[in-house]
DNA sequence: GTGGTCTAGACCACC
DNA sequence: GTGGTCTAGACCACG
């Protein structure tokens, strides 16, 4: 029940307690974890992970301050069981807006306006796949 | 002649240097520099921006390594002067890539499709402003 | 296990960082260092050399550009680890291709021949040491 | 019989004043400036390169400890005049030596042994043009 | 006066 | 404990 496939980058940059969060959340997404599932234990992902336990326990934290997961004394870490869809489509939502507004804020500094955005888009549209719209 | 508008933001957590680095490539972008011009010296704009020179230095040397800039010994530092329109849109398409590349690769791991994309980017440009498209 | 030979000349006028760099590059060649070592950390070497930590840090952060190293936070410092062999190979001949390239263009500007090249190296030949060529 | 063809790179990195050194002695070399030429006067020189006067001036001084010039107060600069062909094959080969030299020592650090000096050598010839032998 | 190097030391983020 | 950032200030090389 708990072969995650998790991902480290060690040279990446980011902080690898951040890099855990963002893979968490990706499993939801992806239903590998589903709302109300156990996690890991803080000590045993540190392990997997080859990665100190305290940098486990920091995106736990953090994880549960969102609200996402429900650290319980003793009895271990679960994610949190609302009306499963509603928590993912949340997460997903909250993640794309704030990757929109980022592109756009940043292409408005560079003096592009929407249509240029769309039109680069578009570009990576027809390089990438031609069957990617569903 | 250099009353360059420069804005570090000093609690936003993003290292001054990389700050100066960002702003001289929009001043460069957006024409308030231009390829040839001199920019103001690393202790002169040290004091503008009450940081230390040190800092402004590290700034303008990521510039130069990047080919950006010329830093000469003793004569002070100059925008790289190619063909000017060369550079600037160079920079411009290499900038509006990378941001446009990571949105998608992002989107893709959170399972949205590209249509989905167009969508969320066409609800910002109705809020943000009806002006700029569509 | 990190025992490492650093030679500094503080007074060849050659920055010292630019010297660290030199230095683990023939580490590495020389099979003192080998892909995936960890290096001293800054403060450590620092402190062996008897100079400033920022010294050693600016050293190591051009390796990292360069991808030789990878830094990272909190973990210490890393030499690359790709297929050993590769690595080495690179830098030496990248180097030697260098060192050649500059002499016979220096070369060239004098006037002097391909031939009178080979001459000159043959007579440094005969009397550094005898046994190596010749 | 002054128009010199001075080449100046201010992005190289290389002092000026050293710059200057060098296309002095190539002149000589070339040719085109011969033993008892007068040279230009220092702002002269400086004006036509558009550098600073200290520049050009710290180079013949130079070039005068080195004993290739001789100053004149009030009469102006002229390269030493001594039996033609001489000064001109010691500095020739007082060069091409130390370019040489370095360019073993560096090989030596790397491990190359002087027949795969020869070799890389020999790449280039072939490389750059078949006709170079005189 | 220009940039480059180095030091000493503080404070922060991360593990 | 690790590296990263920034400051303050000294000293040097270059122009």
């Amino acid at each position: 029940m708990n072969n995650l496939t998790f991902k480290i980058d060690f040279r990446s940059g980011i902080p690898i307690y951040l890099q855990i969060v963002e893979q968490i959340k990706l499993l939801l997404i992806n239903g590998e974890l589903k709302p109300g599932d156990q996690l890991p234990t803080v000590r045993q992902l540190a392990s997997d992970l080859r990665i100190n336990f305290n940098t486990v326990a920091r995106a736990y934290r953090i994880l549960d301050e969102a609200g996402m997961i429900s650290t319980q004394q003793g009895r271990g870490t679960y994610l949190i069981d609302t009306s499963t869809q509603d928590v993912v489509t949340y997460i997903k939502e909250q993640t794309i807006e704030g990757l929109v507004e980022n592109l756009l804020q940043e292409a408005k500094k560079l003096g592009y306006s929407h249509q240029d955005v769309i039109t680069e888009l578009e570009k990576h549209f027809t390089h990438q796949n031609g069957s990617s719209y569903k």
